[in-house]
DNA sequence: CTGAAAGCGCTAACAC
DNA sequence: GTGTTAGCGCTTTCAG
């Protein structure tokens, strides 16, 4: 368990009586702070050093009033969209000396609601949720911590603060146009619990809204009743396929339940004449064997993006401008 | 920026006044203490809420000398098995009330130890890391951080407390073994920079002690120079196909490059001679049109595990018991 | 360039 | 049941 287990870390006073200085020099050298003679700073990096010394941020944090901490509220960790977004906060943040608290919401608002109020008890200096859809005393929280509050991935709705992501309702209607365009018109759809992830709803309400603007409709549906997943996605297009032997296209709630399709369209000899359409331009889905059509969605940006405005809420309160971050995502995979 | 920007949030001590009672009442009602009388509760939990109160995390833990954070260090999150990691752990903490705090290393050991130093600078009450082979500067500060710490997902070293994971040395050895008494005999490797991935070098070094045992080694191999993923082990499967058309099997560094590999195997119309063997037992595996061999990794259970661990710390110092956890993953996909 | 005093918001340990 | 006192380890502010 350690060496000194027990043993209380050295603190900063203790490096001082070491270095035989104050620990006000002591803090000074140690933030690098100008007016230290370089003397001074030598030996304090030294007993620094011997006594193993590690600066503690709780002390530092309530003394200065302002934490290095970016508190971040993502659904869930099983699709790989949110740990990419996750990765471009990381990366976004590197260098700025800004730590990432990640939180669960497992696409529950009650326990987001807990999950935001537990990272708010950190005072972060930033917020990044997942969505614009939590409700009232959730964005009543949010609002009061007087800290800036960036909402990402999805842009339909009406930002706290900042907002970083795109359009599904847009992107649905896209990838629908796209499709019709491209001479498809007997359509399916496959998803899972769309009540959970909104987005997708988003989408397929978006999709829908350019069907009927074209005299058509869902020919078949499936929607599943667990998380999206590959597997998921291959069962129920089984299912679909052999419900409704006519479809020449099946739009997906995401690209895991698309390759699941792909995988069963592969099996069941239909990969000429029916498309695979999903969302999130994954790297698996440009590897498969066959062609599906997808949405790019720049997600490792929209976390980079929101890692930078978080940034800037350190520096200065509110920067000006860039409120919200728009992306349009690239259909790719059909023609 | 929230309603209040710039205004201080209530402390305990303008909740203690609004309820007419001294701070420390606040606190005990706060906590559930069980020595405050139902009617001062009742007005101390009626002034929190009118006045928003969000307790302060930071004074707290200063203040107790104890926090409810456990620091988690994974090398990234470009491959879904360490968001399932993390997944794992965020259910092992449930309902516990303590927090995970992650950081990114990048397969970088001096990114790893700043990073590792940054965490215990918040004073968690436990570290998760990954793997067992820190360099010595890095152990020397986890030791001396005087907390438990949990290395995970490789068994293959000495532990510095406690250990979750399997042996990928073993790993390797046992789907070699496998392989080869389900006839496989013209064995190649498909990886990605092995440096980096220590424990995907592991299994390849265990999958060739047992070929050589059998007096058989890799006819061909190909490493990749960019983080493993689905496409490049495409890639690399038709670039050593058409080096070595008569290999039986290939062996890949893990699942993602496997399923790449399967799909060029399919592209080549190759699936019926050559089996490809990769490790983790993703989801995706699973479905996928063509079988690969595969050993499946408990993920999840080891976050959970280690996430159990990490609790048990927050009560006692040190269990007594069970520093080890060891899986042996079992191997599917073969015959 | 360096130091001393005060205090961040909370809890532990004791009084009452 | 409730209040008081004394810190937790650091920074801020003001003196020198």
């Amino acid at each position: 368990m350690g060496d000194s287990l027990g043993i209380r870390k050295p603190t900063l006073e203790e490096v001082a009586a070491a270095a035989g200085v104050s620990k006000m020099t002591v803090s000074r050298a140690l933030r690098g702070a100008p007016d230290v003679s370089p003397e001074t700073r030598e030996r304090v990096l030294k007993a620094t050093e011997q006594l193993g010394y590690v600066g503690n941020q709780l002390a530092l944090s309530l003394s200065s009033q302002r934490t290095n901490l970016v508190a971040v509220v993502v659904p869930s960790m099983s699709n790989i969209v949110f740990p990419e977004v996750l990765a471009g906060i990381s990366v976004g943040l590197e260098g700025s000396g800004m730590q990432a608290v990640f939180g669960l919401s497992d696409y529950d608002a009650r326990k987001e609601r807990d999950v935001i109020r537990d990272m708010l008890s950190w005072r972060p200096s930033a917020i990044i949720v997942t969505g614009l859809d939590q409700p009232e005393d959730t964005v009543k929280m949010l609002r009061s911590a007087a800290i800036p509050v960036i909402q990402i991935m999805d842009l339909d709705g009406t930002p706290i603060d900042f907002n970083v992501g795109l359009s599904h309702g847009k992107a649905g209607e896209e990838m629908a146009r796209a499709l019709i365009a491209a001479g498809r018109r007997r359509f399916g759809y496959v998803g899972s619990v769309l009540e959970r992830d909104l987005r997708a709803a988003k989408r397929k309400a978006g999709f829908e809204r350019v069907l009927l603007e074209h005299r058509l409709a869902f020919i078949g549906q499936r929607i599943g009743d667990t998380l999206s997943s590959v597997c998921l996605g291959k069962y129920l297009t089984h299912e679909l396929l052999r419900a409704e032997p006519n479809l020449d296209c099946i739009y997906y709630s995401n690209d895991d339940m698309a390759v699941g399709g792909a995988f069963a369209g592969m099996e069941a000899s239909r990969t000429d004449d029916i498309l695979m359409a999903g969302f999130n331009g994954l790297e698996l889905a440009a590897a498969l064997p066959v062609r599906i059509a997808t949405s790019k969605s720049p997600r490792r940006m929209i976390g980079e993006v929101a890692a930078r405005l978080a940034r800037g809420s350190m520096v200065t309160g509110v920067p000006s401008s860039g409120k919200i971050t728009a992306f349009v995502p690239e259909i790719i995979g059909i023609e």
